[in-house]
DNA sequence: TATGAATGAGCTTTCATTCAT
DNA sequence: AATGAATGAAAGCTCATTCAT
């Protein structure tokens, strides 16, 4: 019986997960607003109805899939809360999770940059909280780069913050259109390194 | 009478840049599939029945402004078939190109970040078409660039292509986000220059 | 002036004229609730607003062809009331009728066949009041026929009526869509004479 | 449990009879253009959005009604390849099927009548291919008939057709338009036996 | 849990009609 | 007389969501 009753809450995580997977799938393919319950379900095998069984609404649906996002990306920044991490490796640590989350679930990163970053002018309150939370995070991250006199002062801390996301987001999208998959730890260790060479020496102070 | 047929002929003119403007305008707010015809006319001071009067479809209106920029942009970019100018100019006039267009048309070039470079997994084919052919265009510019010893040879150009217009599209997307104005002559040139060093300092060759 | 007045009055109706037969030719094309007023006017060569200026809707308009249908009809028709023509002169006369208007003007036939006669049941009140009176001056003349024993009389007066203007109708209706046109007056009176005759054939009275 | 099943694949199939017999309902009355979907879902007591939940579209709705009408004129035609039954019994089959159906659906006679046969010009593809080929079937029976010698060879096969078939659509309409039921085997068969007579007796060869 | 029937708000588009010029 | 800009009712269709089974 408790067994019973154990395989039926983990029956419950993993329909969830297919569908949250399928949801994924869809949401990166047509974006959210074309994006049908329907389409949801059939990627997930199960019918539409179900879909509401598990998620009150279409957009609560996307905002679970965004949570793993978030809860992910602020797990790893607020390790550096107590300031003994340098920005260099903070830069390195945020490149290497997109990379990481793009081997995971490529889908994931996809949907991030064309729902949230690249739309964040439309984004609904919950959601740009989240969002500028992250860019404060990685503005903070730049300033002490500055202060430190590793990355340049002619252009805005948020500036270079807006540089190095799209740096990152333009390699993955890139990665995503070609549909170029990330095989080894070597290649991904390699792209997360030139992606970050070129950010710094493009961003480093200039000798007057 | 020859003033009053002139001024009709502006006055369907004027009104085509009005529906247009206002196109722009909400196309950019919310995104092509959230635009509703009706947000457009209103934009605009009309009713919604008399954008129907001046272009076909919602998808004809989209279009219309796409035709736009993709004039401009091949207009400027068909001079250099002759092969007499330098990558580093024609880089640089592509990133002038871009801010000037901000300068003039803000929404033009956000909309052609947001619905044509980042979305162009779900694009019509006309509009895949032109954007490939800007894609490639660009991308012989990097191969030139490569071969040249001034561009770094282990990204591939194709990848160069990304992060340079990636570089370019973060930098207005942010511009659009802050509602950053561009307020001189001497400030776009500020920027683009900054811009262009960035990349170029990033996508140099790396001594072995 | 006088001229110019007179000559003004012979350009309303010659436009009029202009319209009513552009119209008659999509009318007939696509059928009252399909056709356009913009089909109209273009087939007329001018704007569709000036449609407006010599009708009040697409309806008058409309009204306007059936009238010179039933105007012609029914002045041949009335010649009848005095009793002197014969059953069999009656039917033929109809039958030439049609075929002149053929002749003459098909899209009007076949305007009154299918938008009149083959819609009876979704007519405006007016325009089924003249189909209705139509339909028992004809039926009139089948019951003298049948009271005369020139027509059998085990099929209701009514359902001879139908019967005539069905074959009647049948036939233009085939010559339209045959794209059929009547050549001779020699042709024309083979053909009413053998129309009639199959009618006339098949309607008489069954010996028992 | 199976009767559960069952009884939940008959309500589809049920649903979908209401539809199509709401919708043949609506079609006769209004005709296919003016009869909206509201209207069918009215008719059919039921939301104009489950239309689309059976049907594709309006088109597809209406050729689903269609397929029952051809379905059954083919089935009944393609026992005639064999060339044992008469021309006098493949006509009078004919005439049973119209007053059989007009019987049981007088609304799917009308419609074909009004909205096929004499509305031939305007058909879709689709719908054009299956009537032409009803019209071919006919016009074999004619010529066969000619060949015989009981059909009159002056008036060309494909004008008997349009005769023969003017004249059980007259039958048919007048019948609709009386709002005629018929009510007994017997009167089906009077009137059946009546109508062909009548076009045999017309069409019967002349003597010279 | 699971299904899909049912609903209706909401969108694009068409087109008769009006009216300023 | 003549044009076509302007309006808005009306219709087809989509799809998120609810709910009976």
């Amino acid at each position: 019986m408790s067994l019973t009753l154990h395989s039926s809450v983990d029956s419950r995580k993993d329909k969830e997960t297919v569908i949250l997977d399928a949801a994924c799938r869809v949401f990166r393919e047509k974006g959210f607003h074309q994006a049908r319950i329907t389409d949801i379900a059939q990627a997930a095998g199960i019918s539409y109805g179900l879909v509401y069984h598990y998620f009150k609404s279409k957009s609560d649906l996307f905002d679970a899939i965004l949570k793993e996002w978030w809860t992910g990306l602020f797990n790893l920044m607020e390790k550096w809360d107590n300031g003994e991490t340098s920005v260099e490796d903070q830069l390195a640590a945020l490149v290497a999770y997109f990379l990481e989350q793009y081997q995971k679930k490529p889908d994931l990163v996809h949907i991030f940059i064309t729902e949230i970053s690249r739309s964040a002018a439309n984004l609904t309150p919950a959601r740009l909280h989240w969002f500028k939370m992250f860019l404060s995070s990685t503005e903070k991250i730049m300033s002490v780069g500055q202060a430190n006199k590793i990355l340049r002062t002619d252009i805005k801390a948020r500036y270079l913050t807006y540089i190095f996301l799209g740096a990152i987001e333009s390699f993955v999208s890139a990665m995503v259109l070609e549909n170029q998959p990330l095989r080894s730890k070597a290649q991904k260790l390699r792209i997360a390194v030139g992606l970050l060479q070129v950010f710094m020496n493009g961003a480093r102070p200039v000798k007057q």
